[in-house]
DNA sequence: CTCGATAGTGTACCATAGACACTAAGAAAG
DNA sequence: CTTTCTTAGTGTCTATGGTACACTATCGAG
């Protein structure tokens, strides 16, 4: 976009334009899902592309993710953090635009996801099933991908994909899909049960055909106390 | 710095600046030092500060990293990774400025590093006796050593605030400084040479009151053949 | 030749990761 | 009510890797 007659903001020096976009994660019955946004503008109008959208003035980062994230999608209060700046000459075809790219982790059950907000078709899409992605959006879910793939491992934050209360069978496919690979289920449970970070509570799940299994939860507070302690999460 | 009379470039909407700062990390005799530059300019005037500038146009954020490093303190061709980019609304007192930051490794005996370019004066600290800092570039260094903290044990970046030829001794001390506790001599050397993925050269160390030990030199071909193999470093 | 300093080497124990198979519980169907 | 289907839930053994630990070899300096 060239400077508009009207522009009212001048520099001594150019500068580009800077956007946030975020890559936001959600765990369906079997697969990893991407939400993605139809874009109803040039360039690349019709295509799919991640959330996001200018940094304003006064705004932190973190803040215009939350917004962008708040408009396009509803969703809100969810698990955010910066992945990587994207700063190549030719992202964009119309004017060098830097992007911070973040992403987020939610659970499907617990948030209403708007399917459309703004005017714009918003979707899930499984990360085996992508769409052609507009910009270098492609790398950057690619990047998400990976650094979700890498931490998931180390930190607890999986659990921000699941509701609040989970069965441990739940929690088990939560890493076989994201490492994609299978996990022993009795070294799985020994291990996870063995680091006392999850709660037991004293319900079970409903609305199944077959034995229910017991409801767990993830426990903040245990958490940061063995943290302290010298303890590393490990999966 | 308000638009002055003569600013050329205009936009719609208002604009952050944005800017690379470097983390430079190089290992002295006992110390990891980081590399700091006195600010010869308002605000934080004769304070000291990572060394960074604005990004151009018609360069990606690692150029401009690399640019900058170069026209401050001389380095080239060092290792270089971003870090993180920070975007707090009153980092700079005077206009929103959004700022990649980088870390950077360097061999100390490879490099000459300038101790003074651009009028600036250019030195080394220890990261445990370092000065007040301008801006907010203290959390910015304590990310960047909590980074690397991290990384050195799960990738073979360590390599680079080495020599090319080394003796183990000297590899051993690196990771005694960076992770700040001692380590076995015996098991450090079997690790490291059970990995293969250092070379013994033909060398041995000169001018030592003692026993000269043996040089090595890090195999980057090894290490890639290995990871395709799934091989994981770690120390 | 002796001293001082660092190089260089092997073993034993313990803890943890991973392989592996059966019984228990509950819903559904006949 | 019995059978069937499906998933919940549980323990042991082995292999591997981490860690603790002490002495001899080599070389330069005095």
């Amino acid at each position: 976009m060239r400077s508009k007659p009207e522009a009212k903001f001048q520099y001594e020096y150019a500068r580009p334009a800077l956007t946030v976009d975020i890559v936001v994660f959600a765990l369906d019955a079997d697969d990893l899902m991407v939400m993605l946004i139809q874009r109803d503008l040039e360039p690349f109008e019709g295509q799919w592309a991640l959330p996001g959208g200018f940094v304003h003035l006064d705004e932190t980062l973190d803040d215009a993710a939350r917004r962008e994230l708040q408009e396009e999608t509803g969703l809100q209060g969810i698990f955010l953090e910066q992945l990587y700046t994207y700063g190549d000459l030719n992202r964009d075809p119309r004017e060098r635009v830097v992007t911070v790219a973040y992403y987020a982790l939610v659970n499907l059950e617990g948030h209403n996801v708007q399917a459309s907000t703004d005017a714009r078709n918003a979707a899930w899409f499984s990360v085996n099933e992508l769409p052609d992605l507009a910009f270098d959006h492609a790398n950057i879910l690619a990047a998400a991908h990976e650094r979700l793939r890498g931490k998931v491992r180390y930190q607890p934050i999986g659990f921000e994909l699941l509701p609040e209360k989970f069965t441990l069978r739940q929690l088990q496919h939560l890493y076989e899909v994201i490492l994609d690979r299978e996990l022993d289920k009795r070294n799985f449970r020994k291990k996870v049960l063995s680091m006392e970070i999850v709660q037991e509570t004293d319900e079970i799940e409903k609305d199944v055909a077959h034995r229910a299994a017991r409801l767990y939860r993830f426990d903040q507070k245990a958490y940061e106390r063995l943290t302290e302690q010298g303890f590393h999460f490990e999966i």
